[in-house]
DNA sequence: CGCGTTTGACCAGCGC
DNA sequence: GCGCTGGTCAAACGCG
């Protein structure tokens, strides 16, 4: 990570790119809210190499972004109103510093020292994956407190198929399952939208400060917004560490779920999660197929990418902190992790991870060898791992 | 027992 | 300063 640390700071500086014909739409004239790299720049994005994680909020590397910038049509006030974050989105805008950085600011470093000044400390991820730094985790509650306020938070603003709604539920939440453990802390319902908001932490990992709020879009209830707060500081979960907590998928919230609870152990997890990607097919809730990731800062760093991939839809966000060299590292063998795709689970994540989500237009555009980045797009790994597609891109396509 | 969700209360950001 | 709102806490409870 050298110099740039690869932490959230670096990386979002060096994906301050202004992309003029994606920001008119909602962000002010001039705005960068969104961004859309012109090139995939993937010396942005070097993997890893002590076991941090880098930023999964931002990966200028990811074919994804590119891919779907060239294919975005979406007016990007949808995300913001699907969240009800328009204003939130005017208002990180004009947020925007020049030195425009969420975390510098949470981790309010000292003007004159640039140490972390501050009790709350920067994302444990951010430490862990810089080079050297102790890492500073938030473990008090007090502490996060001060750091769970709406201003001042990155996030990562997802929208997907909503899986279908079973009738009689109450929350209307059908939580895609991903490789994550996530843990439900609370539930609020949003004034304007007649859906509640579900917040979710990380329970993979003790002090991880990851968290995901999801909420049915109030505009297209076919859509959930889920958005992406903090990150994780560990690597995704494995079956030897971690593994408690799995988020359950309740019965009565999904109705695909089985009786058998022991496909959601993190383990499993990681089946569905790959099984969705390489396997069977299921049917998507809504016919839009809109696919739109939103990335954003405290200060309006935000980038998106919509995609209307036909029949096929992908969650980038569904690992928006993993990465695969810290799995690696960390203890799992990629043969086994692959051995175990073979196994097929039904789960609500098929519905967003159809086989063959990638779109048939990167489809067509591989096949027309018009595209880097489709070619990559292709991977569905790629788009899980915006930090080493590189590494796995290949052995993946060979699945 | 250890994990999960549910849910009301609490607290801080924000707009007025 | 006040009220609204959103985000989190934590107790209670369910589940395997």
């Amino acid at each position: 990570m050298d110099n740039s640390r690869g932490d959230l700071t670096d990386i979002i500086r060096s994906r301050a790119l202004p992309s003029p014909s994606e920001t008119a739409d909602v962000l002010p004239a001039g705005g960068n809210g969104w961004q859309l790299l012109p090139d995939p720049a993937p010396a942005c994005f070097p993997p890893p190499t002590d076991g941090g994680f880098a930023d999964p909020f931002v990966d200028s590397s990811d074919p994804l972004f590119h891919e779907l910038a060239r294919t975005s049509f979406f007016d990007s006030s949808e995300v913001a109103a699907a969240a009800g974050d328009v204003q939130k989105m005017m208002l990180w805008e004009e947020a925007r510093g020049p030195s425009g950085n969420l975390f510098s600011r949470m981790n309010q470093v000292s003007p004159g020292t640039g140490k972390v000044s501050g009790a709350v400390g920067p994302p444990p991820l951010l430490a862990a994956g810089g080079g050297g730094d102790e890492p500073v985790e938030i473990s008090s509650p007090r502490l996060m407190a001060g750091i769970k306020r709406r201003k001042s938070q990155a996030k990562k603003v997802v929208c997907i198929p909503a899986p279908a709604v079973t009738s009689g539920k109450s929350s209307g939440e059908v939580v895609p399952s991903d490789l994550w453990a996530w843990r439900k802390y609370g539930q609020k319902p949003i004034k304007g939208s007649p859906y509640p908001r579900g917040y979710y932490r990380c329970s993979s990992s003790k002090g991880c400060s990851a968290r995901k709020q999801v909420e049915r879009s109030r505009t297209d209830p076919n859509m959930l917004v889920i958005t992406y707060t903090s990150e994780h500081n560990h690597p995704w979960p494995t079956q030897r560490n971690a593994l408690a907590g799995s988020t359950r998928t309740q019965p009565s919230k999904v109705n695909t779920s089985s009786s058998s609870t022991s496909k959601n152990s993190p383990r499993n997890r990681h089946k569905n999660f790959m099984t969705n990607v390489t396997e069977e097919p299921k049917e998507c809730s809504s016919s839009s197929t809109l696919f739109a990731v939103k990335e954003e800062d405290a200060y309006g760093e935000m980038e998106r990418a919509w995609v209307d991939s036909g029949d096929h839809v992908f969650d980038h966000a569904f690992d928006e902190s993993f990465n695969m060299s810290s799995m690696m590292s960390e203890s799992s063998q990629p043969d086994d992790f692959f051995a175990d795709l073979a196994e097929l689970d039904p789960d609500p994540m098929n519905i967003v991870f159809p086989k063959g989500f990638v779109g048939d237009k990167m489809d067509q555009e591989r096949k027309n060898g018009s595209s880097n980045s489709s070619k990559n797009a292709m991977n569905p790994f790629d788009m899980f791992d915006w930090e080493e597609r590189d590494a796995f891109g290949e052995e993946r396509r060979g699945l």
